[in-house]
DNA sequence: GCATCCGCTGGGCAATCTGTTCAGCGGTAC
DNA sequence: GTACCGCTGAACAGATTGCCCAGCGGATGC
């Protein structure tokens, strides 16, 4: 669950060269390749790092307009709305969240038009009481999780063990 | 931009079973393998994949708390309070919107109360005039791709070339 | 109608990396 | 003092990669 300074800088070498191999890293990091490959399965086994699944834009896929809806919902309607949202494609992210909205949806579409058709077919639907929308303009600092892990890495055991 | 059946099953394939290699990937898809690294170049190339960097789990990492944070920008302030935010590790996403809020902000923290902490570092910045937060409960549907580039394919062309 | 272009096939090549195992060597904890 | 744990450096066979080629078929353009 805390990662040291070697644990981070495997990290960051993956994110800024994917296909560098356990090898290479070995190479670069000074450690012999069974280290590198031991802090890798723990990290993987820890659930620190899920995968390394390709990072699909949605923008590239015909999808450049990002929108986030807030949804409130009818007692006792939570599972269906769920399961419903679970169907739509578009729907990116669906997370439940304190506050007067009930949940936090990411959508994306093809066009602002599109995304009309988008948000009926979200909300059309029966626990789902009010929607509110906002389109997203710009992205200033796209997901990230590389500082925060840099982060983890200094706050950790010094650079050792 | 468009991409057919082939291409949406390979991004499939591959975010299923990341580790599996080109060749495997060939001979379940029942291609040749110099037709799938050809795929794969020009998905890289048209940006539709982005890369294949490993996806790290913030809570994994000692950041189990998600919240949203709502911005409201002091008129002309927008490129301060960006680059500002981009210097706070636990800011793992920043948006500017339409809508009343001007800026949406994904924040992590260690707890509830160390989100104190970090909204106190958010917004302690002199362009911001106002924020709102919202703590993220569940996550019913977990950031995803897959369906959009499933129905992506589906419009694509039929399946051929 | 005919030539050209493009994508896919199926083969082959050397070079490289992977997964795995081993023994040895500290440093730490008990 | 002893056991445990992580790292090192090396070895091995097996598999994959990147790259090349010629041939084929359909679609495009003249």
């Amino acid at each position: 669950m805390a990662i040291d300074h070697l644990d981070g800088r495997i990290i960051v070498l993956l994110a800024e060269e994917p296909r560098i191999g356990v090898l290479e890293m070995s190479r670069r990091l000074g450690v012999a390749r069974g280290t590198v490959q031991a802090r890798l399965d723990r990290l993987r086994s820890n659930g620190v790092i899920r995968g390394f699944g390709p990072q699909v834009d949605p923008a590239a896929l015909g999808y450049p307009v990002t929108a986030f809806a807030t949804l409130q919902i009818r007692q006792g309607q939570g599972a269906d709305v769920r399961a419903h949202l679970a169907t739509v494609p578009e729907v990116l992210e669906l997370l439940t969240t304190t506050g007067s909205g009930d949940m936090l949806c990411r959508l994306v579409a093809r066009s602002n038009a599109d995304l009309q058709r988008v948000i009926d077919r979200v909300v059309g639907f029966d626990g789902i009481v009010r929607a509110s929308t906002t389109i997203v303009m710009e992205t200033p600092v796209p997901l990230r999780v590389i500082p925060l892990v840099e982060q983890a890495a200094r706050e950790g055991r010094p650079a050792g063990a």
